[in-house]
RNA sequence: GCGGCCGUGGCUAAAUUGGUUAGAAGCGCGGCGUUUAGGUCGCCGUGGGAGAAAUCCCGUGUGGGUUCGAGUCCCACCGGCCGCACCA
């Protein structure tokens, strides 16, 4: 510690001489209590275990209350901050501070999310390793966060990139791979539990596996494959050549493009890396019904998610090599099974191609024209289709959506209920990716295939009679009748009769006879989908898989962790022509050949074998999956993180079912992606024993975006915001008219402002402070440069009120304050405290600038009670002020862990309330009562009154409503 | 198309959840004061309309409804934002 500015005694170097509040001083005092928290530690969190990473004492702290408190955390963009990133920051750090004022034991901290694409593409531009780049950000951002004064225990950051964090990345990757779901026990189990059910003959194998005795190492690894919650498959998966990637349904917009760099994405067949989020698909759905998140984001799960119950029903069919086979369908709707007048299978469906197909060499007798695309054949037909299909990207799908094209498979397979014949078509307005890739089609009674039949000639039966009056002709029908609530008609055969039943029956009794006779069932089906896990990138964790000479997948032991990721000259993924969608991934790991092929001894007796590595990396997602657990221990190199800790920190406890961070504040970008994935990494986890919670977050909040207003001039280019001048409305820019829109903040748009240089201006408090008065936490609103000053002022009389501008000295008197500032004083201080736990710091901060008004008008000096305890409820918003002056006051303990004043509820109401009474509505008069009235002397009270007795006029009084003490309500007969 | 959220002064926003007088707090604006001057200073005022004033009338996107009482609840419409989107 340097002699001058000593971090036991921080107000007593001075560096400016002035004592006003202003710029110079703010910034004085911001530095010198940073620094002294930096040298004290005053924000390190002590669980059970007496610190991280060390065998300390646990002390009193883990015998308090813990608080969990955690943000979303950054990646290190190279562009610096701008005053929207830190908003989240500052609210969990107000958040923190108050409760470990209010006796908390609080955990708050803050790492990186370091790998990710653009360090990537830097380091392909510029050929700086993308770690190098990734530092200097995150020395860059670490610099800019310091001066806000956020309260984080800084032994417990770290970054996504460490190989001491990927280490244990990669080893809940082998967690899951070994590992799958058992039904029977509805939890994860490790994959041996598996294998001895087969060994034992207790599972046998499913399919057409044949007895696990009989199977060679290669199909036992095929067959496991099947059941691993990480799995490598041949699935079609979203090929982007414009990135040389493959991305997760999740990194695909609805228009079919990257999210980032927005290029085409295509279906490919590739082999690719899967995590069996769907097994997991109704604990996700259920599970979120007890935790503290935002509706709007539970919704978007519970969408994502898809949870439907439908049932599936087998429809006979011939392959042509004679086989019997059957098209699969899943509906919602089996009670309109009576109505299927033919089926659509996705164009990718295996009955279309292969041996099992059902495509006849020839279009039968008097086959419709418009069904055979006029092709010769049904397989010239089908192959043209299934080729166009496949050259199409979503977005050009989703452009035709209305337009229903398709064509005859030449097949017809048989409806159960009727024993018609229906013929199968291919259409891509049915996906391979959703239920079994196959539907039958019910014109009458949905829109979409209404719409197909009308192009395709097919006929069209109602058997939902229509409440809207059209009537049973579907002839003149303009559209599908697919209301819920109708009865079902002309559905009967000779065992079983659907008419004059409502859906919900109509539903329960056909699923009941199809099961009844062996072809079909009752199921849920989900939307989730399987998600997609391997990235062709560098900057990324590899997977710690080896294959051995057979091709099979090997996990690497534990002591092999963590896999480094190898020095490479070429970090660039092979990318190619955007819109080129005959091309296929080539990672930049592959090009390494002294790292892929490599012999090694597994440890499992046979020996150094001859290996090639797998040379995927994991996704982005993959790293901030698990980090709320490594905070809690982050120096652990025997375990992801230790039992006790996780169990301190998220274990579950009374209302938290599930365990998990008591509080966990980001964009509502994340709501799908990062927060689904999280939540199923934490399952598997929970499910295998290594956790005690089973959901990592057990309250979500939102922060709301801070916009701001983006000038255009005539040719739509954004101008320099911070250079615009505003004249009667209207704006203008060198001379020119421009336009004003609320936008995004950001540097493209020219309106970026940085949290330095309003620190610069005013200081981290009055940035802090406008923060969070700028509104709701949770909701967006536009930054106003000339608004900060009114927070500044707020500081300024807070300042003068307690020490004289001209002296420094404290100039707090120790007298006794006066009833109405002990009232305002604990008005103050109830209404603070209920604010600071519902995060309504813009509430809070009215309060506090009412009492400082407050004590502004009253003039003269403050009671020391008063500002002491005015002090403390700021010091949560603005610490740095605070620290000062509570050190001025004389205390010689950080205001960090001081106690938070509590209110004293004899001064929180008033001495006399104003009741109103109104005659049937309309006040007539005012009553000055005691708080604690009667509703019966009230009444007497208010029935006095000359008033209301006028207003009355005589008239009897049918009801009166007493509300003590506030308002009395008197209607007359 | 389906689902969700939201409309309050010139602007950002309050309103103990159905209970008085809507508009706390901040910005902006106006006035006065201190200052040689300036404002990142102090004080006062500031929803609209009428009036010298007391005071009165109107007012929470629009229209209806429920209620003794509606910014708050219900219905319809208008406007905005977000999510999903051929999901069978």
């Amino acid at each position: 510690m340097s002699e001058n500015h000593s971090a036991a005694e921080p107000a007593a170097s001075p560096r400016t001489t002035s004592f006003r509040y202003e710029a110079a001083l703010a910034a004085d005092i911001e530095a010198r209590w940073q620094d002294f928290w930096d040298a004290e530690g005053t924000y390190e969190a002590t669980g059970p275990e007496g610190g991280p990473g060390a065998a300390g004492e646990a002390g009193d702290a883990a015998a308090r209350p813990k608080k969990y408190v955690m943000d979303m955390f950054p990646y290190p963009s190279g562009s610096g901050l701008h005053v929207g990133h830190p908003l989240g920051y500052i609210a969990t750090d107000v958040y923190a501070r108050h409760a470990r004022m209010t006796g908390h034991n609080v955990l708050h901290t803050l790492g990186f999310d370091a790998f990710g694409l653009p360090a990537e593409q830097y380091a392909v531009q510029t050929g700086t390793h993308p770690r190098v780049s990734t530092e200097a950000n995150m020395e860059n951002m670490t610099a800019q966060l310091r001066r806000l004064g956020l309260g984080h225990d800084k032994r417990r950051s770290f970054a996504t990139m460490d190989p001491e964090y990927y280490k244990w990345t990669q080893w809940i990757f082998l967690q899951i791979f070994n590992a799958w779901y058992d039904d029977a026990a509805d939890r994860a189990r490790p994959i041996g539990t598996l294998v001895e059910q087969f060994e034992s003959g207790e599972r046998e194998t499913p399919g057409d596996w044949g007895p696990w005795s009989e199977l060679n190492a290669a199909q036992r690894a095929d067959l496991l494959g099947e059941y691993r919650l990480a799995y490598a498959s041949d699935a079609p998966v979203n090929w982007c050549p414009g990135l040389g990637t493959v991305l997760a349904n999740e990194e695909v917009t609805a228009e079919g493009r990257s999210e980032r760099g927005n290029f085409p994405v295509f279906k490919a067949k590739l082999r690719q890396w899967n995590m069996r989020i769907t097994a997991y698909a109704d604990r996700l759905l259920n599970d979120l019904d007890a935790l503290d998140w935002p509706e709007a984001i539970k919704l978007q799960q519970r969408n994502w998610i898809g949870r439907s119950e439908g049932a599936r029903v087998d429809f006979p069919v011939h392959a042509t090599s004679g086989a019997d086979r059957a098209v699969t369908v899943f509906t919602t709707r089996q009670d309109t099974l009576f109505g299927a007048t033919y089926m659509v299978l996705a164009p990718e469906h295996g009955l279309v191609s292969g041996p099992d197909t059902i495509v006849p060499d020839a279009w039968p007798e008097g086959t419709h024209e418009v069904w055979t695309g006029g092709y010769a054949t049904p397989a010239e037909a089908v192959a043209a289709y299934r080729k166009q299909a496949a050259a199409k990207s979503d977005v050009e799908r989703q452009a035709e959506a209305k337009d229903k094209t398709g064509v005859f498979t030449g097949a017809y397979a048989v409806n159960p209920v009727n024993g018609e014949q229906v013929p199968v078509f291919i259409a891509d307005y049915v996906l391979m990716g959703y239920g079994t890739g196959a539907i039958m089609a019910v014109p009458a009674h949905d829109s979409r295939d209404f719409a197909f039949a009308r192009a395709f000639e097919l006929p069209i039966r109602c058997v939902v009679e229509p409440t809207d009056g059209r009537g049973t002709d579907t002839a003149t029908w303009d559209d599908a009748f697919a209301s819920y609530d109708a009865k079902t008609v002309n559905s009967a055969n000779d065992e079983i009769s659907l008419d004059g039943l409502g859906v919900t029956e109509a539903k329960a009794r056909i699923t009941e006879w199809l099961e009844r006779r062996g072809i079909g069932e009752g199921t849920v089906n989900f939307r989730l989908r399987d998600w997609l896990f391997s990235r062709q990138r560098y900057w990324g964790e590899p997977f710690p898989i080896v294959y051995d000479e057979d091709g099979i997948a090997h996990p690497l032991p534990e002591s092999m962790l963590p896999l480094e990721l190898p020095e490479v000259e070429d970090y660039s993924p092979r990318t190619f022509d955007p819109d080129d969608a005959n091309t296929s991934p080539e990672t930049p790991l592959s090009r390494n050949g002294d790292w892929v092929n490599v012999e090694l001894d597994l440890g499992d007796g046979r020996g150094v074998r001859k290996f090639r590595r797998e040379t995927n990396t994991m996704p982005n997602w993959a790293g901030s999956c698990w980090y709320e657990l490594r905070y809690l221990d982050p120096r652990n190199s025997e375990r992801l993180v230790d039992p006790e800790i996780e169990r301190y920190w998220m274990g579950p406890r009374e209302g938290q079912p599930h365990g998990g961070v008591d509080l966990y504040v980001g964009g509502a970008e994340h709501a799908v992606l990062h927060l689904l994935y999280a939540r199923f990494w934490s399952k598997v986890l929970h499910d295998l024993g290594h956790i005690s919670s089973a959901e990592p977050f057990h309250k979500l909040y939102n922060q709301g975006m801070i916009q701001a207003y983006v000038y255009r001039d005539s040719r739509g280019i954004a101008v320099p915001a911070a250079e615009v001048e505003e004249r009667d409305g209207t704006y203008w820019y060198g001379g020119e008219q421009v336009t004003r829109l609320l936008g995004k903040m950001g540097k493209s748009l020219k309106n970026a402002v940085t949290p330095d240089e309003i620190c610069a201006e005013y200081g981290a408090d009055t940035l802090r402070l406008y923060e969070m008065a700028m509104g709701p936490l949770d909701v967006s609103r536009p930054w106003d440069t000339r608004a900060v000053v009114g927070q500044f002022r707020l500081l300024q009389r807070l300042w003068r009120n307690v020490v004289d501008e001209t002296t420094g000295e404290v100039t707090v008197v120790d007298s006794e304050p006066d009833e109405a500032t002990l009232r305002a004083l604990h008005k103050a201080i109830d209404g603070v405290s209920r604010d600071m736990e519902a995060l309504r710091f813009n509430t809070a901060i009215a309060k506090i600038t009412e009492l400082n008004n407050h004590l502004t008008k009253a003039g003269g000096p403050v009671p020391r009670t008063v500002a002491e305890r005015l002090v403390l409820l700021i010091a949560p918003l603005a610490p740095h002020i605070a620290e000062e002056l509570w050190y001025k006051l004389g205390h010689r303990t950080s205001v960090a862990h001081a106690d938070f004043p509590v209110a004293d509820p004899a001064y929180v109401v008033d001495e006399t309330v104003t009741c109103v009474v109104q005659v049937k509505g309309k006040i007539k008069a005012r009553l000055e009562v005691s708080p604690s009235i009667a509703d019966e002397e009230l009444e007497a009270l208010a029935l006095a009154e000359d008033a209301v007795r006028s207003a009355l006029g005589g008239a009897g009084i049918r009801k009166v409503i007493v509300r003590a003490p506030k308002l009395v309500n008197i209607v007359p007969a």
